[in-house]
Order: C-alpha cells, then sequence, then structure tokens
DNA sequence: TATTGTTATACTCTATAACTATA
DNA sequence: TATAGTTATAGAGTATAACAATA
C-alpha cells in the first residue's frame, strides 16, 4: 500500500498525460481520428469480433462505439458482416484497406515515439509499458492485451490470437 | 533505444489510458469537471500564477485555459487579481473555497487510487510516478512538476513553491 | 423479458481565428 | 508591431435514453 501524497501525485501525472495522448493523436491522417485509430488497431490485434466485444476493449459504451464503427465501415476499412448464430449481431472485419490503414497508423505513431524516446532504454520501456499495463488492470481492465507478444515484433503484421480474456466488465 | 514492437505496444497502452482517466473523472463533484479540477490543483500546487503560465502548465491553449479558469472564478474558487506590472494581464490565486475544493479533489481521488491500487507496493507507484514523468518530459512538456517533493505530504495542504521551470513550450 | 445494436441529444474538452487592450 | 487574454465557432469523444430487432 502506497502512500497518499504518492496517490496524489500520480492523480496529477494522469490528469497531466492527456497532453501525451493528444501528442500522438495530432500525427493521425485527418481523416482516421483517435476513436477510428483504436477500432483499427484493437481489430488487428484481437481479430474479427461483435460490437459489444470491441466496446468492451475500448472501454466506451457501445453507443460510442457504435460511431466509431460507423466511420470506419463507411471509408471501407472494416466490414460488418451478420453473425449466423445471432441475428441481432454483427461480426467486424478489417478489409485490406483497413489492415493497410493499420500499418500506416503504426508507422506514424513507432516513428513518433522512436523520436522521443530516443534516450530510453530498452528495458526502461518495458518498464512504463508493464505499469501502465498494471495500472489499468487494477482499473478493473479488461484490456492487458499482448503483454508477453511485445518483443515478437509480430503487433504489426495483422491479425493475432486474443490474449487475454478476462472479466466481462461494461464501461457504463 | 527501443524495438519498434515496444513502440506500438507503447501507442496501444497509451490509446487504452483514457479509460483510467475517464474512471478518475467521473468521481469529480458535477460543478467541478477535469479542466477546473486541473487549474485548481495546479493553482494549489504551483501557486499565484498568471493566465499564459497555466495554460503552459496545463499544455492546453490559453483560450482553453480561459474558458476553464472563468468556470472556477464563477464559482468563486479562484481570483483573479490585475497585475500591477502588466496591464494586459491577471494573476490568479485560490481563494479559501478553492482550497477547501482542492482538499476535497484531494481526497476523492486519493480514495479511489488506494482503493484500486490497494495491492500496488511503495515502491511500485513509485516507479510508475517516475517513469510517467519522465515520458511527460520526453514528450517536451514542462510539467514534470513536484517529483521530488512527492513524499512530503504536503501537496494537499496548500500552495507550495514551484519545483521546476524549464522550458517554455506553447502547447499549440 | 432481456439483449444487441443504432440513433438522438447533450455535455466536456480542445483548437483556430477574430478581437480588445496593452506593451 | 507584438503580446496577454477573451470570445465565437467548430470538431472530436463520451454518456444517457429511447428505440428496433432478435433471443
Amino acid at each position: 500500500m502506497a502512500q497518499q501524497a504518492q496517490f496524489e501525485e500520480l492523480a496529477r501525472q494522469l490528469s497531466a498525460f492527456g497532453a501525451v495522448k493528444r501528442d500522438l493523436g495530432r500525427i493521425l491522417p485527418s481523416d482516421c481520428p483517435t476513436g477510428s485509430a483504436g477500432v483499427l488497431t484493437l481489430l488487428s490485434r484481437h481479430g474479427d469480433m461483435r460490437m459489444s466485444k470491441l466496446a468492451e476493449l475500448l472501454a466506451v459504451d457501445m453507443s460510442v462505439t457504435s460511431r466509431h464503427v460507423t466511420h470506419v465501415a463507411e471509408r471501407g476499412w472494416i466490414e460488418r458482416a451478420p453473425d449466423p448464430a445471432d441475428k441481432r449481431s454483427r461480426i467486424l472485419r478489417l478489409t485490406p484497406a483497413g489492415e493497410a490503414k493499420v500499418c500506416e497508423l503504426s508507422r506514424r505513431s513507432t516513428e513518433l515515439l522512436a523520436e522521443r524516446l530516443s534516450d530510453w532504454s530498452d528495458d526502461e520501456v518495458g518498464q512504463l509499458i508493464r505499469l501502465m499495463t498494471r495500472l489499468r488492470a487494477s482499473f478493473g481492465d479488461c484490456r492487458t492485451t499482448l503483454t508477453r507478444a511485445t518483443h515478437t515484433g509480430a503487433a504489426h503484421t495483422g491479425a493475432i490470437a486474443p490474449v487475454i480474456e478476462t472479466t466481462t466488465r461494461t464501461p457504463a
């Protein structure tokens, strides 16, 4: 159990962290804002899934997910196929154009991070990833995703197997 | 220099970190959204300052800062005094009511973090704070604030001295 | 009756641009 | 002419609630 002053400092860090996220958002293509990028990236990492699963991974309400999904579907980056097992549901799947977009997104964000973190060691980056992953898990977050596969270099090559399927937490 | 797969994973962590921030935002009083809380917290930590300085610490455009400041001023949590040295400028200062609000905000966020991170060690929290601070610094961020004072327990008792005054980066 | 997903509405945060007042 | 700050406007993200279709 950490100290009160630490929690206050951590809260401040979390509050100020938005600036980093905004910097990362600024390098995205103008037709692919952060919400769309999140949809594409998760579909690439976890493979085809339903709306409800995607909403869980994004940790936002399904109404929000629906809007983002509509946006990327209109641009031809994903397809919404009917679910033969449940006619209410739709299976989301990346198109080839969507996979290309994922590669572009990955390239852009990787370039920015490589530039900004040029003086970070491999171990330091790994530590930060590990602690951020754990913090999200401590907040009841199901998106602990891919920690073990971090060093494989396979993350940008297309869909990979789901890694951890823990809770069924609904964000709202 | 870290590996490409690490940067991709870090980008994903940053993207998903919004969920933690939203959780933290949900516990705020309804009349004090995150923008207002940021203003109050920074004034408490760094003491009186001008709009431009606050905008720099918040890492948002001054137009955004102006709106947040108006919001908290309307509620009597800060005062905007004329700057005798520059009639264009205004000096922002917490009122007693504002200091009380800061205590309430601190209490709420500390409680949430203490609950969520009950199984974290003191050292782990310190590591996360250190790495988040460094990441923000690597992103050209001037708000590295208070790292040394983390363990003093004085952060919630009112205004404290500014700690680090590095760059003069303008967010936009 | 409960669940999946969509849509309408509203709120917060942010940025750009135009504007006022002062340096 | 440049700077400090305000305001108007627009865009993105999110949540709640009402709704349709299906389980």
